[in-house]
DNA sequence: CCCCTTGGATAGTGTCGGTATCCAATATTG
DNA sequence: CAATATTGGATACCGACACTATCCAAGGGG
């Protein structure tokens, strides 16, 4: 198909398709001529994954780039995909340098392991940090019974990601991770509603 | 204390809390002349939070102004409070109007009680089907087991929130709700990291 | 053959947080 | 009391960002 055919499909509006080109979220369509290109299902699939990621994933372009990048480059194994990738998943804002000796700590009361470089330590860390700012405190029975929950949440993705394909399990995992989570805040906030009113009223 | 001051201790460029106190995220200070206030720790406080909700919150000024009226306003019901509060709270991105239907059948599935008029009914319509126009699947064998983790959550969350004072109960519900999301977020990150180090090497 | 679409480049738009500047009124300090 | 600094308030400006519009020459289809 060619370009108006693909905006027509996807519902995004030529000039956008154009941007997203020219950005390097989606790769270019085979050229027939010098002005002219033709496109395929992969192209509405993967304009259909950049809206999702621009959207409700909540990615800049920029980020949305090097996510995808990760996710097309073979050569990296799950676990660097996962890595590299997360590392530019939208995490509380600023460039502060937090402190993460506390959150090591808790870590190793949990009996996790994870890479200390990774930047969901950091954000763990800042988001730590801007809750205790806002005037609250948090628990340490508090976060541990979030620990529990967020260890069973990870154990369900991650025996959900496919173990044939690399291909399939790195776009699971980094693409799953991130339109999971506005699944995830949602049922939360439902869930704060119905254990509401239970007790209030 | 004067606006240099509070913009010494909060670490805010003074422009910044002029724009803060024009767009009504902060109250006046107390007028002592035409061209003279003075600011309290109750001000050095509303900043923090204000810096909280814009930042790690991720809420727009126009949003923050709401929650915090909300928080502000003694007229509303605990409930009453956290319904208004959590429709200013950012969802995906959109304003499209998705079918609930099937979302309200898994919520009666798991036999949760809120309100059909809710927000976050629509957020988790919406990031459902962001979730498949993405090109994946959602089993409700999956959705089942995160809301299990979800219901545990809210009940964690519900229990913390202070029963005495009404102004206590709104600030921490809605404040609360919206400052642990990116703890959580951080939470399943690591978890995921975790499991995955333990399926993968 | 001739108009239409296309790719490609460039410039413009609207929003949004935040800054910078200016001003007259008022404190503070010497 | 006078010189200097600070304030509140208004207005204009800024840079980042995600588009969006326009223009152009090169093909392609009828």
């Amino acid at each position: 198909m060619r370009i108006s055919q693909l905006a027509e499909r996807s519902g995004v509006p030529v000039a956008t398709l154009k941007y997203y080109l020219r950005e390097g979220l989606v790769p270019p369509g085979e050229a027939t001529s010098a002005t002219q290109a033709v496109y395929g299902q992969e192209h509405l699939d993967r304009v259909a994954l950049v809206r999702a990621l621009l959207g409700p994933g909540g990615l800049s372009v920029a980020r949305a780039r090097v996510v995808l990048e990760v996710v097309d480059d073979d050569r990296l194994t799950v676990i660097d995909a996962l890595a590299t990738a997360s590392a530019q998943l939208p995490g509380p804002a600023g460039d502060e340098q937090p402190d993460t000796a506390a959150v090591r700590e808790h870590l190793e009361r949990w009996g996790w392991v994870v890479d200390p470089a990774s930047p969901a330590l950091r954000d763990l860390a800042v988001a730590l940090a801007a809750f205790e700012a806002a005037g609250f405190e948090m628990r340490t029975d508090y976060l541990d019974r979030y620990a529990e929950a967020a260890r069973a949440l990870g154990a369900i993705d991650v025996a959900e990601v496919p173990g044939d394909s690399r291909a399939g399990a790195v776009r699971h995992a980094v693409i799953g991770t991130l339109l999971v989570e506005p699944v995830l805040i949602a049922l939360r906030r439902l869930a704060q509603q119905d254990a509401a009113v239970r007790r209030f009223c």
